[in-house]
RNA sequence: CGGGGUGUUGUGUAGCGGUAGCACGCAUGCUUUGGGAGCAUGUAGCCCGAGUUCGAAUCUCGGCACCCCGACCA
């Protein structure tokens, strides 16, 4: 993509009403754009992530057999009314001229299960497990943080639908694992953590939290084994010995919650009398989980993480693009063929064009955006016939020709 | 929903009762080109509504919006 057709403004300084650092380096980098509190507009390069992430999500969903539907945003009423949760306080209410009412989607339990109710007949239909990447809708009373809590949000669920409960425990260590490998790849280091139920189980859920100051939750952990507790349901504090490795000492800190999983039971399948035979011709009730992880606030749980002060290092998959290609003067002919090289042999490249933009103006547009290659074509790298290539969190550039620089940059989308 | 803060051209800001200024951007021209270039000319603004005053961006009252802390967070 060359820059000058592709729709890019960066800005040059910092907005006046953004403090946390995903709101500031998102919105000088033109990735997204507020249109009001907890509400933001994804501009073309924040849709990249957005996708790049979304693609590692549904690589991963896929591969533990589930499948993609999408559901409406707007649902009447009566689907809420079928499970007692029109009245939540989150539920955006809207009508139509008619005087039909609705309820905008903030989770989507109501409208899949009677999906599959009227679909599930035998137990030879189960399990399945169905999930969905889509706007959100909560009535936040106090959106924050930029991309970590809006009002509006992307969002993929996925539920899953057992003929018991021990099929869905072991799907629900399935999707655990599957969680783990998506914030891997988004180089998102998350801890999971036991928190409340909710109304839907005496268990514990899980989240996926992503350990840093500006997150929401509080989060005690043990720091030598995997034990995590949110603050809700934590019956340990600072400084406790671990109840678990009994070696370690409870710290705490704030997180991001990127992703949850639920066991959902009954709850929803009673509403719904989303009900199969089992082999003795029996009707047993569909036991359901549900998943969340928030695409969106990952994106921003990403930036919080990785950037410094020149601007963002995204984590290769979740970058905009796999490479950043500077012209600089005398090395435009160089870059122009270098651009045609890349693109021919598959690769999503930036291409900064721009005739009318100093150096010093690319370079650090360069680093400000956060692709994780830039590769350089000046008159000195002109004259040696190699390009400049650079790591995004590396101080230091190689010469390289356009065949080598490829292959750098393949290797290390392969390296997990 | 309680508390605190902030609203001035596209962006960031100064002005705090008397002609609204600066930087960046943008436009035009010339010069520049490895870390957000130089000169010249131009462009564009006081969140909304009442009130006080000869006169309000500035003071008062009432809204609205955004940020931060707390409450909340299926």
């Amino acid at each position: 993509m060359r820059f000058t057709q592709f729709f890019i403004r960066t800005q040059k300084e910092w907005p006046r009403d953004e403090e946390s650092a995903n709101a500031r380096f998102l919105h000088r980098g033109g990735f997204i754009e507020k249109i009001g509190a907890g509400v933001y507009a994804f501009l073309p390069l924040g849709l990249r992530v957005l996708d790049r992430i979304n693609r590692v999500i549904r690589e991963e969903m896929n591969a533990i057999g589930a499948s993609e539907l999408l559901l409406p945003a707007l649902i009447p009423k009566k689907y809420w009314e079928a499970t007692g949760r029109w009245n939540v306080p989150v539920l955006y209410k809207s009508a139509d001229s008619s005087g039909q009412e609705y309820g905008l989607g903030f989770t989507h339990e109501e409208v899949l299960t009677p999906i599959l109710a009227r679909r599930i007949q035998s137990f030879r239909d189960l399990p399945q497990a169905l999930y969905q990447i889509q706007t959100k809708f909560r009535d936040e009373p106090r959106a924050r943080f930029g991309l970590i809590r809006g009002k509006e949000f992307v969002m993929k669920d996925l539920y899953s639908f057992h003929a018991d409960i021990k099929d869905l425990e072991r799907f629900y260590w399935v999707v655990s694992d599957a969680y783990k490998k998506i914030f891997s790849r988004l180089g998102l280091p998350v801890t999971v953590v036991e928190a409340a139920g909710g109304d839907f189980t005496k268990e514990f859920t899980h989240e996926f939290q992503v350990l840093t100051p500006v997150g929401e939750d509080t989060i005690f952990y043990c720091a030598k084994c995997d034990f995590a507790q949110n603050k809700e349901v934590a019956k340990v504090s600072s400084g406790d010995g671990c109840p678990k490795c009994q070696k370690g000492k409870i710290e705490e800190s704030n997180g991001i919650e990127v992703g949850n999983i639920f066991r959902l039971g009954t709850k929803f399948s009673e509403a719904a009398n989303l009900v199969y035979k089992d082999s003795s011709g029996k009707e047993q009730l569909v036991v359901m989980g549900s998943y969340g992880i928030g695409p969106s606030r990952a994106m921003g749980a990403i930036v919080e993480l990785n950037h410094d002060d020149a601007g963002i290092r995204w984590p290769k998959e979740a970058a905009p693009f796999e490479a950043h290609l500077v012209a600089l003067p005398g090395g435009e002919e160089q870059a122009d063929a270098a651009y045609e090289h890349f693109t021919e042999h598959g690769f999503d490249i930036l291409y900064d064009d721009r005739a009318d933009a100093t150096p010093g103006e690319k370079l650090a547009d360069a680093d400000l955006i956060g692709i994780g290659w830039r590769i350089v074509a000046s008159a000195k790298t002109a004259l040696c016939g190699r390009l400049e290539i650079k790591a995004r969190d590396s101080r230091d550039a190689e010469l390289l020709t356009p065949a080598e620089s490829a292959d750098r940059i393949r290797t290390s989308f392969h390296v997990r």
